[in-house]
DNA sequence: AACCCCTGTCTGGCTGGCTGCTCATTCTTG
DNA sequence: CAAGAATGAGCAGCCAGCCAGACAGGGGTT
């Protein structure tokens, strides 16, 4: 599953909100044995539900679906990660060997680095300051975590979708001429599946706030013209 | 808002699930300066929106739900955090001094202990396994959390409820004669907050799977009686 | 150039929230 | 201890909003 690369120089675009140095955890587990870089496509497989969990990941570029997958075929998103997220943290906890549960996908072409769950460990226990960091960055990861669940409690559909697509903004929002773009190139399933509704009921929303001017779509990339207003929208 | 107590012995009703030694921590923290041993009684709170995050919190015993209240006054339930849980964790973000956004309550009579944010990354750099063991009671954190939006994006208040009950006896259930019973005392209005939903339906839903024969309920306390007969009712 | 995924739209049907009420239980206070 | 207050539980009818299913057009990818 992990196919190591030589990459490109990492060319952050740099998240404001972040506050994290994923710089610093970057160099630091890149030295770690067992690392490895890597780059993946868009929509290639990262872990599977199965795989053993042994390795921790740390998004340097990109993003990163984290899904379940039901016997129906239905699928849903449990987190859409940015950059400097930590995954794959299943592996840290103690002992017993476990397996992954949650199908991780490329959302864009990745740029991560991984080492196995035990090196990290022992890195921990050399330098605190890994364990700080990292301890930082699961934080942030929960805050984001908690975000999403305020999200999916909104009882209509289109305080959900508005509510995501705040979230998104604040994770994957590049400042544009006219407002913000979500950096990502979002199809309207791929937004039904993250906030548990449909395709159909997408298309008519989103619909809905363009006619009322408060976002554009073009080639699959939403720019919000004024966040603020639109949170100001909820019913 | 908080006020340091001398707490009677800690009787942990133990979790199973829980894999991380909570206990372990709970000596560490105890010892570090500005930490307290604090008593809650059911529906007091713990911290408010806008109060600073300079503590870091371990939940020794109870529950404490985690909840954002709106200007509209409705509140919804972001996460009803179990034992060994750790809480206040924006106050390990890096520097720039921040506030809490969301309401922290004693959802049952709670033991917690805390620490200021500062003594706790002292104690990382100091002892590099502290930070090993809060990463691992963070990432069972975000596992739980994860759960949580597994629950919320089913489409149906049906599967929903169920699966948010199934959530429950995983973080509070105890065995009972029969089936496992989920100890907290839960009102329709509580469960409605905490899976978008409203009492009324909660009621509704909960006598339909009451007259399936799902489950029972004694002053508030919600038995379960086979918890994978409940998994499989799924639509 | 051909294919396929994505988008946009419509109709019908039904789930589930809202309103307004009563009764039961628990908590509080004199 | 008892009475009142507050909260919770249960019921019914109405209606909005969402889902299902189907289909046509279009743009991107290979």
């Amino acid at each position: 599953m992990s196919f190591s690369q030589t990459a490109s120089p990492s060319r952050s675009p740099g998240n404001v909100t972040d506050a994290i140095s994923g710089g610093t955890l970057t160099t630091i587990i890149r030295c770690l044995s067992g690392s490895s870089l890597d780059l993946v496509e868009r929509g290639k497989t990262i872990f599977l539900p199965g795989d053993p969990a042994e390795r921790v990941y740390l998004l340097r570029c990109g993003a990163v679906r984290l899904s379940r997958v039901y016997e129906s075929g239905e699928e849903i998103t449990v987190a859409l990660l940015r950059e400097n997220s930590l995954f794959g943290v299943l592996s840290l906890l103690t002992g017993h060997r476990s397996d992954r549960f949650y199908h991780a996908v490329a959302f864009t072409r990745v740029e991560m680095i991984s080492a196995p769950a035990t090196s990290v460990r022992q890195a921990i226990e050399g330098d605190a300051r890994v364990g700080l960091m990292m301890l930082q960055g699961l934080s942030s990861r929960v805050l984001q975590t908690e975000t999403m669940i305020e999200t999916l409690t909104h009882r209509d559909m289109s305080s959900r979708l508005v509510s995501f697509l705040l979230v998104l903004c604040r994770d994957f929002g590049v400042p544009a001429e006219q407002g913000i773009t979500i950096d990502l190139r979002l199809s309207h399933q791929a937004i039904a599946e993250a906030i548990g509704s449909t395709r159909v009921t997408i298309t008519r929303l989103l619909g809905d706030l363009r006619n009322e001017g408060m976002l554009r779509i073009d080639r699959k990339k939403i720019t919000i013209f004024d966040p603020v207003a639109l949170a100001r929208r909820f019913s």
